[in-house]
DNA sequence: AATACGGGGCA
DNA sequence: TGCCCAGTATT
């Protein structure tokens, strides 16, 4: 049953595997960056990104060297941006350990950042055909149903057994096709909502298949929704030697959306997470404002703008944006200095989370840090990455404004 | 073992 | 609109 099994399915991965562009080529360089970028994300997907990135940077080398901003701007929208951190510092990992050159030694490749156990089999067997497994989600849920396995998938001693499993499956010297046949299937065939079984090389003596039971498989607990989160955000449109530039801030260098730039935003509420956004627009746009001007930008609320959802794994945020035009050190519309409403906003709990400092204020002891910040044009969003949510927000914006609706 | 970490596709 | 998909690092 097991030779069956990977006998047929090597003979329909002849035939049936996808012209991919990191399947053109045996480039163990080309065969890392697409392992990475399809770690949680879909080929269609992942194809215009393969291609840019490759463009500009050609070579380890060029990762290497390339700034990282260049680099998180090429992530752009592709998200798990960690994943672009740790490429780019495994990139010098192998300039500096291995001559620029992937290394094919099993220790070599497991110990380079951000390459896990699917990814180090992947590129051991596919990039230099060595009999590795590589485990991922498409080939547990194919050797759960052939297989008949209960086992949570999401357990990982499920992944380890599969892996054992897999590992012996594969054909003498055939560990390059073999793996990507096995993900191929999953992919194309042995899908998780309706398996087209009649089209599968193997259904004969899949024992899901034959117990009936292939769509109930594999046994997964599943994710816990994400958390609500209710967030004011602040379009500031600058005055002056700003005029027709809007405000950004640079989020922090660790943690959800690391270095990306945003538009400022806080919490709408604090401790009151069933609460919801329903503060008004008057108080709303007042604990924005003292919030803006304690990070140094006093401004003048202009009204509500537009609302923007944004669903990460673990949170789903609910953004206010409203649009403010850049003020005087004096702000107008509370009569605060910008001192002042920093104070106020410090004492009343006010935080910036997740837009903390990069560098510490240049102002006296005691001053709260300030995160990095820049007035920008739409063409200057070309060097700067931003996360999906605030690029719709800000193309939409400078859309309306080019048409002159606002 | 549990949690953090994006974004897209589908019914 | 709501649910599904699912590798690696960190703790």
């Amino acid at each position: 049953m097991e030779q069956y099994f990977s006998e047929h399915l090597l003979e329909w991965y002849e035939t049936a595997k996808r012209d991919l562009p990191w399947r053109r080529h045996r480039d163990p360089y080309y065969i890392w960056i697409s392992e990475i970028m399809l770690q949680q994300t879909r080929v269609d997907t992942v194809i215009p990104y393969f291609h840019r990135f490759i463009e500009r940077f050609p070579t380890i080398t060029d990762l290497a060297l390339a700034p990282e901003e260049d680099v998180l701007k090429c992530w752009e929208g592709l998200g798990y941006y960690s994943r672009a951190r740790n490429l780019q510092a495994a990139a010098q990992q192998v300039v500096e350990l291995h001559g620029g050159q992937v290394p094919s030694d099993k220790a070599a490749v497991s110990a380079l950042k951000g390459v896990g156990p699917y990814t180090a089999g992947a590129i051991l067997s596919i990039a230099f055909g060595q009999p590795e497994p590589a485990v991922d989600g498409n080939v547990m849920r194919v050797l759960s149903r052939y297989f008949l396995l209960e086992d949570d998938i999401m357990k990982p001693a499920t992944r380890v057994r599969m892996e054992t499993l897999a590992a012996r499956l594969i054909p003498e010297g055939r560990a390059a096709d073999f793996n990507q046949a096995l993900m191929e299937l999953g992919a194309l065939v042995c899908t998780p909502k309706s398996p087209s079984c009649r089209a599968c090389p193997v259904m004969e003596h899949c024992q899901g298949r034959l117990a009936g039971v292939e769509t109930q498989l594999p046994v997964k607990t599943k994710a816990k929704k994400p958390r609500p989160e209710f967030r004011l955000t602040a379009l500031v449109e600058g005055t002056g030697a700003e005029e027709g530039r809007v405000l950004v801030r640079q989020r922090a260098a660790t943690g959800l959306l690391a270095r990306m730039w945003e538009l400022p935003h806080v919490p709408a509420v604090e401790d009151q997470p069933g609460e919801g956004g329903g503060l008004p627009d008057g108080p709303a746009m007042d604990r924005l404002a003292a919030a803006l001007a304690a990070e140094g930008t006093p401004a003048r609320p202009l009204g509500p703008y537009m609302e923007a959802e944004h669903t990460f794994s673990h949170i789903h945020w609910n953004l206010r944006v409203f649009r403010f035009q850049q003020a005087e050190a004096c702000d107008a519309s509370t009569g605060l200095m910008a001192a002042e409403a920093s104070a106020a906003y410090e004492a009343a709990g006010g935080d910036n989370a997740g837009g903390s400092a990069e560098r510490a204020g240049a102002g006296a002891a005691g001053t709260a840090p300030q995160p990095v910040t820049r007035w920008i044009t739409r063409e200057d969003m070309a060097e700067l990455a931003f996360p999906n949510v605030f690029l719709r927000i800000l193309n939409q914006y400078f859309d309306e404004k080019e048409e002159g609706e606002l």
